[in-house]
DNA sequence: TACCAATGCGTAGCCTATACACAATTTAAC
DNA sequence: GTTAAATTGTGTATAGGCTACGCATTGGTA
């Protein structure tokens, strides 16, 4: 699988020696560690909710984190998040997304590590287990101001990712059950971008794009009137290019 | 600055274990080296055209490649992009955007190399003396139809995230020399986006987003009636969050 | 001087986003 | 049971922006 001698290729001066021509001299490349970092977004009780987990590192007492690891020599970077994924939340078949990469020299404490960072849309409510780890907690994005290392810019980063990536593809369905109701929808974009929509407007695009089917059913245990239940059609959503601009 | 050795911290069970926990023991992960790879743009007779360098590894005889390099213990992500292109083109104020980062396990048959990918825009006529270089060359990126390694993923991925951005953002102007005619203008942007535009509403739009400070100056040399010579005016984009919606 | 090619400017129509009104349905309270 | 409250479900009117054009103007060329 990996070997670092297989390093040994084709040279040139030092100013024109590039990747494409490395040598087993410069082994003094890999001093760089490299990690990925999972923003794990869930949706509860009309809030858009981000998992975190406990810092235990000194410089970072009692600061809330991503979930993160370092990535293997022998497992891709994609393979990486979804193993956090996988350990973290028991969760396998989840929509997952890389953000951006953080580079900076002194971004971690313990040394040289280089992060990419994914975000993902999980159901919250398939994923109760998670809660009995206590380390692992559920945290409402509005409600997060400092976080350890450079997680803050990571989250806010993967957070506009996420904003005008639902204006055009119909990824929010990750984050809600099977079944739901148009009401649950709305609020979940209008959690995402941070603003109010108009209720009927928003009904309106949304059968305008037909990526819903009609269940025939109702809410059940709702103090008014129920509304219908819809599920995401996926094979309604031609995936070509076309945008889906949301109501604002 | 970089030192291995600060890498004893709490520890975890295995499956506990997470970035954040680094220990000297995790030195296996120093495995994987790290570069950078720059699309670089520029825009001459009408087309879109990108900078490659012959790769002179056997397995990619006679392949183009992106300009690239190992990313130094000591430096940024972003400081080894701007490095690369400073020693590639001499150039030192350009537009520089992440994309991507590639992470797949056998994308280098070097090793295991992780490569970030930047794209950047510069005005091609401030930069004859690279064409001195007869490793370099431009391309059209149209008539590109493969390159070494995953490069002509990596370019794909970076136009199409230079088509979205330049529907938005007032970016293209890096492509342009400081004056410009609406005529040049309107064909950078049918070359970036591969379409047709209308002429009058084109005009009609960039007027309105007000973006454009006329020189009051004509074009020279064209055998027809020339046009006026505009510059961009940054001062005019309100670097808030508002769209500018292109033409289709 | 006539012709050509591209510039510069204006208008009509369509499509879509937005703002807003009202009836229908279910629960909860009295 | 009757009523009030809350929310769902449906429709319409208006404004603004994108699109498709028509046409005169300007400079170069033969």
């Amino acid at each position: 699988m990996y070997n670092p001698d297989n390093l040994h290729l084709a040279m040139g001066t030092a100013l024109q020696r590039t990747i494409h021509q490395l040598r087993s001299e410069d082994r003094e490349f890999f001093q760089i560690a490299i990690s990925v970092d999972c923003v794990i977004f869930g949706f509860d009780k009309n809030e858009l909710k981000v998992l975190l987990i406990k810092s235990d590192l000194e410089e970072f007492n009692n600061q809330w984190s991503l979930l993160g690891d370092l990535v293997r020599p022998d497992e891709n970077l994609e393979t990486a998040s979804y193993r956090v994924l996988k350990d973290r939340t028991g969760l396998d078949d989840v929509y997952l997304e890389q953000v951006y990469t953080f580079g900076e020299v002194n971004r971690h404490p313990a040394g040289r590590v280089i992060s990419t960072a994914y975000y993902s849309l999980i159901n919250i409510k398939e994923h109760q287990p998670v809660l009995t780890d206590n380390e692992l907690h559920w945290h409402p994005v509005n409600e997060i101001n400092t976080l350890a290392f450079d997680h803050k810019t990571i989250l806010d980063t993967c957070l506009e990712r996420l904003q005008s990536k639902i204006e055009e593809y119909p990824i929010v369905f990750n984050l809600l059950p099977e079944k739901f109701s148009l009401r649950e929808l709305q609020t979940l974009y209008e959690a995402i971008l941070g603003i109010k929509m108009d209720r009927r407007n928003f009904r309106k695009k949304f059968f305008l794009m037909d990526w819903l089917e009609d269940m025939n059913e109702l809410e059940q245990d709702v103090p008014h009137r129920p509304g219908k239940l819809y599920r995401f059609n996926a094979s309604r959503f031609s995936s070509g290019k076309e945008k889906t601009p949301m109501p604002v």
